[in-house]
DNA sequence: ATAAATGGCTAACGTGTGTTAGCGAGCAGA
DNA sequence: TCTGCTCGCTAACACACGTTAGCCATTTAT
């Protein structure tokens, strides 16, 4: 009888979340069936029904878990004293740090939200809204405060998000440049597109 | 008997394809049934049969009818006598005015193409993999020329290709700014954010 | 007008899906 | 050691899927 394999801080439903949010970035929701999610945790297929109530409560977490960390974080942000532009990039790191560190869970939340049923797709879809309008907010401080350039916020907040969602590309290719580099790379480009330009 | 209704310039083919594509982009492609489609083209599944091989043929159809002219667009400009930058500013110009005006299309061609089968899959893949290179040509190019800044091309290309992927949001976001402001908004803060500041 | 091709229809197939029921092995605490 | 709970198993369910076969109506070409 094989038991599914646990580390002294995680449960078995932490591992079979694990494993899911893994199949899921890798096949999407839809493809990955409960059969394959059981393989990959080693057991069969009903055995995971012991720990989880069904396929979509797997989504559920994996999205809910990440908007959560989102939003604690932007709240934080929000509450320091520093310049508009400076929260940005503070944003656009934490941004880039978890898709290096939390790549799976994060990309599977933002392609396949779509998929969460109503009551927590709505309540998904919302605090999406909710966290790029507080992004936005943001941004039209900064073109106040005159260090950013004035430009749609909206769109801007839009660039930002996907531009970073395409770590997903390096994520697949090897690893060519170190995240440092990565991460040097994406500021340079993206708080460089938007930061009126005092040096130089 | 409910035929498929066309217009002069379009099979029944092309109409069950055009279909296809929205639901796709909607649902996503494994959960979008053949029966669903059916019923937006208003016809019972099986008929469908006549016009298509495949479920799988629509998105071949999809995916390299969008990668065709990205490579049609790329060849063209690779061939014109302007500067490195000018070239990065009308490949996103073409972008952006694909996602505009063949949004579901490209959409798909974008998130949906992992569900290809194989001797296609690895065709798709390797189209690319090659229009990213010669889209990083360029930019490395532009930095020999000092208009770009010396930045890692690789992963300016990603961010760019997927900046402009996040127009889907705008486009469901009922069109708050116009489609020209939107364009003048992105290539601000993508051109200038790679551009090396000449002016100001 | 007649023949052939086209494009619908219904019915059904096999397969893969998420999930439940019910059973028993092994670990935990008394 | 005994008791109960945790967690695995096999078997099976109902259903949705892509697709095929075979039939008939309508359009097109001769």
């Amino acid at each position: 009888m094989a038991r599914i394999i646990i580390d002294k801080n995680s449960s078995r439903k932490e591992v079979i979340i694990a494993k899911a949010a893994s199949l899921f970035r890798e096949k999407g929701y839809k493809a990955a069936s409960m059969r394959d999610l059981a393989e990959s945790v080693g057991v069969e297929a009903a055995s995971l029904y012991n720990h989880i109530k069904s396929k979509t409560e797997l989504l559920h977490e994996i999205c809910f878990g990440v908007a959560n960390r989102f939003m604690h974080k932007i709240e934080e942000i929000e509450g320091e004293k520093i310049l508009a532009i400076e929260k940005v990039e503070a944003l656009i790191r934490f941004h880039i740090d978890e898709m290096i560190h939390h790549y799976e869970e994060v990309y599977v939340s933002d392609r396949e939200w779509k998929h969460l049923s109503d009551p927590y797709l709505l309540n998904f879809q919302n605090q999406r809204r909710m966290y790029r309008k507080r992004f936005a907010a943001i941004i039209e401080n900064g073109i106040l405060q005159k260090n950013i350039k004035p430009i749609d916020a909206t769109t801007a907040v839009l660039i930002i998000l996907h531009a970073i969602g395409g770590i997903e590309s390096w994520h697949r290719s090897r690893q060519k440049i170190s995240a440092e580099a990565l991460t040097a790379n994406m500021i340079t480009i993206l708080v460089g597109g938007i930061a009126v330009n005092v040096k130089v």
